[in-house]
Parts: structure tokens; sequence; C-alpha cells
DNA sequence: ATCACCATGATGCATGAA
DNA sequence: TTCATGCATCATGGTGAT
């Protein structure tokens, strides 16, 4: 996409009251979960299991973001349809219809009949084809719902000003399509899909058809689903046909997948390099250090987006598409510490010039743990670990190994190896859960202090949580060598130090990264909801005697555009925006919701995204 | 109410054989 | 090329003890 349209289009974007699909989404999770109650970054206080007790909590709550579910369930009434009504809504919102517009259809013909839903979805869609009708439609929406109240409003009224004298149509083209409720990946896809001089009508008809074989699709898993499995009795017979399910399912899809492959999967999927070594990491010979920023990209302030390399498909091409259409750097730390961590990484920064902080860390399972060589067999061959996961592996796996390899053993009646196939179990099971060997048959999951020495942070950094606490924080943190190694090139360009605004920040890796690379933070602003999370980087900010500004936010929500413009006015800009969003909805390890970008928690990089930009057109227009 | 503990697969890529 | 296999993966939700 040509930069210049793609710069229109977030500023355009960056200006709407009603924000498309993504923000839809957005609106939901923060409506349908108490702000209070979700965890966004460590997802622990997890509370609520149901929609059932979602929608409890919904009505019991007094949260601002609450308000606007509020009024709707009080329509709906008894809490049992509020769990069918909202697990409705979200299920069109997920299809890409703005939450406002699912509402009003669902108060208007009631939540019973889905056909008729999407029917008279489509036809607004369809009927609203001008610009003009298309604002008034989500305008009424708005005023009626009394929805968006806040970050964008003032915003708005001038823009729309600028809109209706803008006279790009392609322009006109995008902006409608994001006011009609679809992300802005989307309307950019369609119109390279089909041109910049088509019809608004064909570029709704191309996105709702995606959305429609989207749709089918999950129905017809869900349908066939429910009428091979859920007449099966439950345990082991479910299991079976729902495996038989899943593999017929696969067959089906194999052929046009393949034919994809030859066409067009170029577009959606992004390749990721192998070795994962990104532009480059020390003590290896490669490094590529010229590469041309959009214009839209290059700062200030420079920022720093960081996510699993591991997603469902089309996850990092979304990502990219939002973030200015820089290419990710994918890196595995295992080029930086003893354990893998294959992540993306979209930044700004300048190339030339990186280094890594000192002392270097160890680089191999013996270097940072020299207390299992003494047990570690010869048959073993890890020298490194796998990623560092928020849980960890169970005594009773511990148990179970020790018992394999003590049964192996005395079978032989020597000192001899086990068996090839005990040896296949517990090498596999020790990969599986980063398991490290404390006795002769003995293997046991890493501690949390021995998790915080190969993740770049100090020893005991963590110390006060509860070891779940612990785990989960460093589980889904920085691994700061590689970090910082990316950030070195910051040193010299503010030998005075730094405004940074770091989100989702959990345990604070950004911030740890600043320090040991010696950037002094004057101003910090910590997003993070975790109050756990907070008390560490807070514990940690005091520990190392810091001078600068540390101010905890804990919800991205409340961080409008009058926040940022506050702080910027008072800080005189940021110089870094930094942070990871959640990737609970995108990391391999989840069994249960792993729903991609648009899922409950992974959905807040829209979030990165929106402050992101503020801070762009705040600084910009200042 | 809090915390420790444990069982729970699917996805997408890499690799190699047919 | 096609297919089978191997492999790693910032997790979730339930249960029971305290």
């Amino acid at each position: 996409m040509d930069s210049n349209l793609f710069n229109r289009l977030l500023s355009a974007a960056a200006c709407r009251v009603v924000y498309p699909e993504s923000f839809g989404q957005m609106d939901d999770n923060s409506s349908s979960v108490g702000s209070d109650n979700i965890d966004w970054n460590t997802d622990d206080e997890l509370e609520i299991t149901n929609e059932q007790e979602i929608a409890n909590n919904i009505s019991s709550s007094s949260s601002v973001s609450m308000s606007t579910n509020g009024t709707v369930l009080s329509e709906f009434g008894e809490s049992s349809s509020s769990s069918n009504y909202l697990s409705k809504l979200h299920r069109f919102i997920k299809m890409g219809f703005p939450q406002a517009m699912v509402e009003k259809v669902i108060a208007e013909i009631g939540d019973h009949d889905i056909d008729a839903i999407l029917d008279t979805l489509l036809s607004y869609t369809y009927l609203d084809e001008t610009p003009h009708q298309e604002q008034e439609l989500n305008d009424s929406f708005v005023k009626s719902e009394s929805i968006f109240e806040s970050d964008f409003s003032d915003l708005d009224d001038s823009c729309s000003d600028e809109d209706t004298n803008e006279s790009f149509e392609k322009d006109d083209s995008l902006v409608c399509l994001i006011d009609m409720g679809y992300s802005h990946g989307e309307a950019s896809a369609a119109i390279t899909r089909c041109g910049k001089d088509v019809p608004l009508s064909e570029l709704v008809d191309f996105i709702s058809a995606a959305h429609i074989s989207k749709q089918a699709d999950a129905e017809f898993d869900a349908l066939t689903y429910e009428e091979e499995v859920l007449k099966q009795p439950k345990d082991k017979k479910r299991k079976s046909q729902k495996g038989n399910f899943l593999m017929k399912k696969k067959t089906i899809e194999k052929k046009p997948k393949r034919k994809r492959k030859n066409e067009d999967e170029d577009d959606d999927v992004l390749h990721l390099p192998n070795p994962m070594i990104g532009f480059g990491v020390p003590h290896e010979p490669f490094h590529n250090i010229h590469r041309t920023l959009p214009d839209a990209a290059i700062g200030p302030p420079y920022f720093y987006y960081e996510n699993v390399a591991l997603t469902p498909k089309g996850v990092w091409n979304t990502i990219k598409r939002f973030l200015y259409e820089i290419e990710p750097e994918f890196v595995d730390s295992k080029f930086f510490c003893a354990a893998a961590r294959k992540r993306g990484y979209i930044h700004n920064l300048p190339l030339t010039n990186r280094f890594p902080i000192q002392p270097l860390p160890p680089r191999t399972i013996f270097e940072a743990l020299p207390g299992t060589k003494k047990w570690w067999p010869s048959w073993d061959k890890r020298e490194q670990l796998n990623c560092i996961l928020t849980c960890i592996g169970s005594a009773q796996l511990t148990d179970r190994i020790r018992l394999a390899l003590e049964n192996s053993n005395s079978k032989g009646e020597c000192e001899c190896e086990p068996s090839e196939q005990v040896k296949k179990f517990v090498i596999n099971q020790c990969k599986k859960w980063n398991m490290v060997w404390t006795g002769k048959t003995k293997v046991a999951p890493l501690e949390p202090d021995e998790i915080e020495l190969i993740m770049g942070y100090p020893i005991y950094h963590t110390r006060g949580a509860n070891r779940a606490e612990r785990y989960k924080g460093l589980g889904n943190a920085f691994q700061v060598d590689t970090v910082a190694y990316h950030l070195s090139v910051l040193k010299n360009l503010y030998p005075h130090g730094t405004n940074v605004l770091s989100l989702f920040s959990g345990i604070g890796g950004a911030e740890v990264a600043l320090h040991r690379l010696g950037i002094p933070m004057k101003n910090v602003v910590s997003v993070e909801k975790s109050v756990v999370c907070q008390n560490i980087l807070q514990d940690w900010w005091e520990q190392t005697n810091q001078t600068g500004n540390l101010i905890h936010i804990s919800d991205v929500e409340d961080v409008t555009v009058e926040k940022l413009g506050e702080w910027i006015g008072r800080f005189g800009g940021f110089d870094l925006v930094i942070g990871g969003s959640p990737c609970n909805n995108l990391a391999g390890g989840n069994r249960r919701t792993r729903d991609g970008l648009e899922g409950e928690h992974s959905s807040l990089f829209y979030d990165y995204f929106r402050i992101l930009d503020g801070v762009k057109s705040i600084m910009g227009t200042n």
C-alpha cells in the first residue's frame, strides 16, 4: 500500500469515535468482563469461568466501563438470557460488525434467530453505502447507546469536518470502511485486492464475503462438532469423536490450502527466519543494519512492540499492517541466554552500533545451572532450555520419571543406561516441561530465582509474590538481554535520560533493560493491570535508587488522549513507547482460547496501537 | 479467600522419506 | 511434490488443602 494512503488511514483512524472491528472487539472485552477482575497481562486473576458469571459480574459492577452493558443487560432481563445475549453479541462483533450496530439489531428483532440477525446486519451494511448515511447511522448508535464517551471525541469533530472536505476518493473509501466498523487491515486489504477506484459496495462485498466464509466455516465446525460429539457419552468416547472430527476437518481443508499456497499465500503469511536472528545477534556473522522505514513509522517517538513469534496464521501480518508496515524482527533469545524464546519485535529503532549488556549471561544450561552438571546423563543432549513458560512441571511428573528410571535401571541390574523407550519418555517430558537434573534419577522444574537469572533479571526480582505469580510474571516477561541489545542504540541518543511510556509492563523488563544499559529514566509511565507486578516494579525502582519519576496506571483503557497530552506536555514528549501486548490468545500452550488477535486478551494489541498512534499524533501536532 | 497443584491438545513449521 | 512424522509452544480451568 502506498505510504501516503496508509498515513492518512492512520490519522483518520485516530480521529474516529467509532473504532473498527478490532476496537469493537475491544469494547466488548472491556464491557464483558469487569476491568477490576481481569489482569490483562498475567491473566491469573481470571476468576470468571463462564458467561453466566460474566453477566452476573457485569450487573453487580459499578465500574464506569460497565455502564454501556449495564443498560443492555437490563433490557434483556434475567442472567440466563444475558448469557445467551452476550454470547451472540460477542459472536457478531467477532464477525466484524460494530458493537453498537449489533446491540441495536438484537434489541430490534431479538436474539433468537441468528440468520435474521445476520441478514439485518448485512442489510444495514449494504444499505448505508454513502459515507454520509453511514456516519449518521453510527452517530445515532453512539448517541443512543452513549458508548464511546471519551478518548477521541474532541478530535472527532474537527476531523469529520476535514473528512467532508476531503477530495481523495480512495481515502474516502478507507474512512467509510472504517466508519462502517471494519478494521484498518480489512479495509486496506480490500482496497489492495479490489483496487482503489472500485465502488464502496464492492469493497464491502469483498469484506463481507470474507466474514461470511469465516463464519460459515466456524459454524460448520461448531455444528458438526455438536452433532457428532454431544450425542456421545462423556470421557473417552467424546475425545475420540472429537479427534475423528478434527481429522475429517483437516482432510477437508487440505486441498484448498494447497491451492492457496501456489497463489497468494504469501500475502497472508510472514515467514519466520531460520536461524531466527532478526537483523543480527552478538556472536553471529550475519548482520543487516540497512533498512528503510516507511515515513509514517519514523519517530519520534521510538517505539518497540513485542509478541510471540509462533502465532496463528495471519496475526503478524495484521500487527505489521497496524504498526506502519514495519517488518517484524524475529529473534530467538537462545542466542542471548540459556533458554529459547522465539519472539517477534516491531520497532523503529536504528540498527547500527547495537551492543549487548555486560556481563554476558550464561548461554548454556551448565553455565546457568552448574549444579545440574553432576547429575546430567550423557544421553540427555540438551545444552539449552526451551521457552520459559508461565507454569511448571508437576511433582508427580518428577515421581513418574524417577520410577521409570529406577525400574529401568533395576532391570539391567547395573549402572548402565535405561532402555531406549524410557530415555525417550524422559527426554520428551524434560523438553516439554523444561526439567533439569537434580539427582541421579530425579528431574525437577526450574526454581523462580533460576528463571530470573536466565531471563536477565536481578536475582529475587520477583521475591515477595507467591510462587505461581512469580512463574507467571517471569513467563510473561521480556528476556532482558535480547531487548536490551535492541534498545542499546538509544544510549548515545539520550545521554541525559529518557521519558518512557511502558505498556503492559509486567515485571518491568523494559525498565530493567534500560537500567542495565545505563540509560537514565527521567519519567516512566507504566501501565500494568496486575497489582503484584506493579509492586515488583515499584520495589525494583526503589531498590535500584532510581532518581526518575515512576507513574503507575492500572488499565490501558485509562490511557486517554487527554492523559497522553498531559504527560507529553509535562515531560516534553515520550522518547520511547515500549511494550508487549498479551499473548494469551496467540500462544501455542493455550488449549482453550487460542483465538488469535481478536481474542479476549490479545486484542489489547489494538490498545497498544491506539496509544502509540495517539502519542505520535500529539507529538506530531506539537 | 488464597494458594499449590495437576490434567488438559492443537497449531504451524521443519524435516525427511516416498 | 506429497505425505507422514517430529517438534516446540509468554496457558486455562478445575480441584482440594489451608
